[in-house]
DNA sequence: GTCTATAAGTCGATAGAC
DNA sequence: GTCTATCGACTTATAGAC
């Protein structure tokens, strides 16, 4: 493939997925991508098959990226403390990584979920899932977590404080996504609270 | 207005947030609305404006029930573990009240703020905000909450864990919302950790 | 208050020239 | 690889009969 060929399938995807996150995948049209572009709509088609081609490559490759990133934290050998903030961390990583994609899919995933093309959304859900309760239960095991608390429900709580963050947070130099993984798990693992009993 | 009307109206806007809620603003057509109560999309049209018109009936008494319950939360004279708590609590009874509508807002908020129609959004936004704001600054400032966390931060990540649970809760009679908002409030005052120094 | 019928526009996608 | 031109389907919304 020509260099610029791949640069430019690359450009379409940037501006899709900046669109595709702004305004959501329904509401976004393949003529508002084409313009941001700069090329007129039946151009897309020489790159792409369709639009749902372009969302599923935007966010099959950030959910590789993902899943990627936290089988190298689970096989780490570490404390349960350690491993859940480096959960965090590595989520808050793919955020900083795929912020379109990542938006796109917290706020798009029942409308996808209705299109066959996108089923594999449930197997991907299921292994993240499935990813976070290894740690949690793991350190309730352990006696390191409070066992008073149902797994599932913390892994929800958890998961989406940690995956929202991607409509608020801007990282930069004074409060970079690595401070904002340890106020997190700050949170989470030692509470709002300065004294007890 | 004929009593037959009321329900009627009502009906509609059931049928219209549910399938707001499930597929999307943007991907639901008034064809479909009409479908789920039994009319053609044209009779619509008689009982509301605009699919639009639906949607900010929907989101508006959404967003007043909200306001008041959270305007009495933060008249009650309590320390601010409790007002937290009330404020968590106050936010999961919405969430039970108006499921559709909390799951319209969360999944839609970026689209509707495009329309002009739905710029009073941002000012509701603010106004939430304000509450979760005034409640944690109190307990900074009494020494009840940690100091060393930005209060803007600790909001957004308690607001996306209690807002985003409409995706996922079912209530129960074994695990009612009131479990819920203690089991949230407690991950939250307290943290997951059993031990500490 | 719901129907029939349709206007007026936009949608995703295609065919073929260049 | 982008253009011109367009198809057919679908969209929201309206007018007027019943």
């Amino acid at each position: 493939m020509a260099r610029e060929s791949v640069d430019r399938r690359e450009a379409i995807l940037d501006s899709a997925a900046s669109l595709f996150a702004q305004k959501g995948v329904a509401a976004t049209t393949v003529r508002q991508i084409a313009d941001e572009v700069g090329i007129l709509s039946g151009s897309l088609y020489h790159h792409f098959d369709s639009k749902e081609a372009m969302v599923d490559e935007i966010i099959s490759s950030y959910l590789e990226d993902l899943r990627t990133r936290y089988e190298n934290v689970l096989k780490r050998e570490t404390n349960p403390r350690d491993k859940l903030h480096d959960l965090v961390a590595a989520s808050l990583e793919v955020v900083e990584a795929h912020p379109h994609a990542t938006e796109i899919y917290q706020n798009n995933v029942n409308y996808l979920l209705q299109l066959d093309r996108f089923s594999y959304l449930r197997s991907a859900g299921k292994q993240v899932q499935n990813s976070w309760l290894q740690v949690i239960e793991e350190g309730i095991a352990e006696g390191a977590f409070r066992a008073d608390l149902d797994p599932k429900i913390l892994y929800r709580l958890i998961r989406d404080a940690v995956w929202l963050s991607v409509r608020w947070f801007k990282p930069s130099k004074d409060y970079p996504i690595a401070s904002l993984a340890e106020d997190c798990t700050s949170l989470f693992l030692d509470g709002l609270t300065t004294t007890r009993a």
